[in-house]
DNA sequence: GTCTATAATGAGATAGAC
DNA sequence: GTCTATCTCATTATAGAC
């Protein structure tokens, strides 16, 4: 299928630029340039430069979810462990030197004055899928208040993956892990965080 | 003096733009326009774009800082508590219709493909202040490690910030609060978090 | 110190041939 | 479906008068 071919090529020029550089930064130019085909090609597949930033962020959401449920592992051991070791993968990842943090994040920074552009919609959509995912890993493993420590754990990522890329430190991935696995257990045990939501 | 009070107008002006709209999305005749002089009348006060992104970034520097450290409140109550109020003011503050996050993190990653931009230097700086900041309080107050804490209340700070802009839903504050209440809860009582730090 | 006017460049998107 | 060539517009930055 070589209709098929050209425009997954272009989809992987525009996933190498935008999440190297950001959205604003790459011209259209750039990504035809880097495909192999002429900017006419481009805009036989695409409609748009805003067309083919949702085409990117689309290419990532399935797979960036994935790469995360191998970073928790199967449940055959504490879920602090798991989680602290998802946080430890996410470290190596980060050390990786073209790592630029998460793409769905910045892209919704970017366009932050366009609420409805589609890139921005996709973006939220994407976190709360991550964060579901979290809250029903928390369920099955029978922790109370899966929602609440699913929405915790999702705030930490977040806040680490900022942090690493302000800093370029890894450290904070251990940072945040240790603090929700400390979450994670406290909700195991029924100690500290039902306590303490009580007192709120 | 005339001089400084044409200079701080279109500092002023850039200020709103660029938080608004973000730094590659404002173009330096809006912000001229926005301050009431002409392209060249800025360019007479600041070198290039450049140059006037950083002042901006070194006029919200110290008022950053001292917001957070009103919102925190004195030492007389337990620190658990005064994090708690932090964050609820954090909800408070996010609640306005124009409050677009961090405005050195958002710059971080605009920039994220130019390392040694001077945005990009002071946002490291601006948020290492912040978190020693923090690390300080807690040190007060008498808590163990109060670097780690610090980090990690930062790092909540920075997720629930994203996770606010990301989803236009406050309550992230609050969930990051209680996260935060609860790892400063146990750096106080001696129970959890140290303990946990020596099984990782 | 501030103005009007104008480079000089790069961007997104399109025309029309093959 | 892909190409060469071009349009149109916005942008950063500057020239030179007052």
């Amino acid at each position: 299928m070589p209709e098929q071919s050209t425009r997954s090529k272009i989809v992987g020029a525009a996933e190498e630029l935008f999440y190297e550089h950001g959205l604003r930064s790459v011209s259209v130019d750039a990504i035809a340039e880097r495909a192999g085909v002429t900017k006419r090609t481009l805009y036989y597949h695409f409609d748009s430069k805003d067309d083919l930033i949702e085409a990117y962020l689309q290419a990532r959401d399935e797979p960036t979810i994935e790469r995360y449920r191998s970073w928790l592992g199967a449940d055959d051991r504490p879920m602090p462990d798991r989680i602290l070791h998802l946080f430890s993968c996410l470290a190596d990842y980060a050390r990786q030197p073209n790592w630029r943090g998460c793409g769905f994040t910045r892209a919704a920074i970017e366009l932050v004055d366009m609420p409805g552009h589609p890139a921005v919609v996709m973006a939220a959509d994407h976190k709360k899928r991550f964060e579901s995912w979290l809250a029903g890993a928390f369920a099955e493993a029978g922790l109370e208040n899966p929602e609440l420590l699913g929405q915790q754990v999702v705030t930490l990522t977040e806040g680490a993956i900022a942090q690493i890329l302000v800093h370029r430190d890894v450290s904070y991935a251990r940072v945040a892990g240790q603090a929700a696995a400390l979450l994670v257990a406290a909700a195991a045990t029924g100690h500290g965080a039902a306590r303490h939501r009580e007192a709120v």
